[in-house]
DNA sequence: CGGAATATCATCCGATCGGATGATTTCCGG
DNA sequence: CCGGAAATCATCCGATCGGATGATATTCCG
């Protein structure tokens, strides 16, 4: 994880030096590092398996080679990033192809620098602030409990964040409603809260921040 | 192709006339159908209470009254709809306070029409397509109930869906315990459940799936 | 071996919940 | 003006839950 306090990092992909030169003094003119610029897909494939950047602005159009959007699918396959495409002509089978790669953004040329500087930022941060809940794995539950859940105790949690009653988890467990009962209350020691309902909105808020 | 009759609708809120019909005379020159023309935040909120759109065009500068911004996190609240910001300035406050509403995209003024377009195009595809939790708004809740909730109780619902207890939910909304019981046997008839949990539990499913 | 952790079951009690029933007030639309 | 929907409050009861305390069995590790 990069520290906060560090500017994104972007990778300029654009076939044309004078225009990926303009991006990047711009990107930098406004506080954002530039990782690397290439010219073609193959190099900017080499560059992102070397490192990776913040954010990729592709140019859709990139003369000889795979064409940016064919990039934008390696990068949705091999990484997670987020990335913009810049483009000079918007016809719609291309507009097609490319919203299939779920872009963070799409700017025609001429750039309008100021769309481009407010895009590059939503992205980031709609991509930080994407919320995919985690898995409701004993890891990431532990992960944030000061005291452990034991494996059983974890495998009542599940039920109980399905909504499960103490009498259904005996049937579910095989167990005596006493064991239930016991096994609830070290849950909720654990988790210091005092209902079913807070636990379980307590978990979701593990799963989902 | 798709057929004209199904085509997305689109609000178009921006307090220029001039600029607002040029928006809204290339929107259905490529196809859109424009829901309405609205001038201001209120006027925009009156047509969205009326019938919601697929998507939103909104100017964040809208002359007196709340701005684009504002509306936005209105939308976010109340409905499930994408947008699109517009904007003559971008200064740094501002796009904070944007980026907070997680917009589709920003579009800065000198309006480029291809840009528009595509970002429409990949808001409404990237929008569908998305796996995120949709927000708990009455409107996401009484779609999968056969009766539906009143306006009451899905202020309660909130509360309990945090893990709220009923001598809570007196407090936080200043009525009696017998009044809230009677709302969370609403509820429960409603839901046809037995329990504070399963109810979390299906409204999450109801939120995730 | 022996203790620590874990899992199991039991009893008791007060708090809260779920459910049924009935009543009043307010507000809105035909 | 009237009827229905919505919101409010009340009482009663059994079921379940939350919590405390104590006990036994098993397993695993030092």
């Amino acid at each position: 994880m990069r520290p906060l306090s560090t500017s994104a990092s972007i990778l300029v992909v654009e076939d044309e030096p004078f225009i990926a030169q303009d991006i990047a003094d711009f990107l930098e003119e406004v506080g954002y590092q530039v990782q690397d610029i290439c010219y073609d897909a193959a190099a900017a494939e080499k560059s992102l398996k070397n490192a990776q950047p913040d954010l990729c602005i592709l140019d859709v159009n990139l003369g000889k080679g795979p064409d940016g959007i064919a990039l934008a699918q390696k990068i949705n396959q091999n990484w997670q990033l987020p990335f913009i495409f810049l483009t000079s002509y918007t016809d719609d089978t291309t507009l097609e192809r490319a919203k299939a790669t779920r872009p963070y953004g799409y700017i025609s040329k001429p750039i309008n620098f100021d769309s481009l500087k407010s895009t590059i930022k939503i992205a980031l941060h709609n991509f930080h602030n994407q919320s995919e809940p985690k898995a409701l794995t004993i890891e990431n539950i532990n992960r944030a409990l000061i005291s452990e859940l034991t494996p059983r105790e974890f495998e009542l949690l599940k039920d109980i964040y399905e909504g499960k009653t103490n009498k259904q988890l005996t049937a579910l467990h095989y167990i005596s409603l006493s064991t239930v009962k016991t096994h609830v209350q070290r849950i909720y020691e654990k988790f210091d809260c005092h209902s079913r309902s807070e636990l379980i909105a307590q978990i979701r808020k593990l799963l989902t921040n």
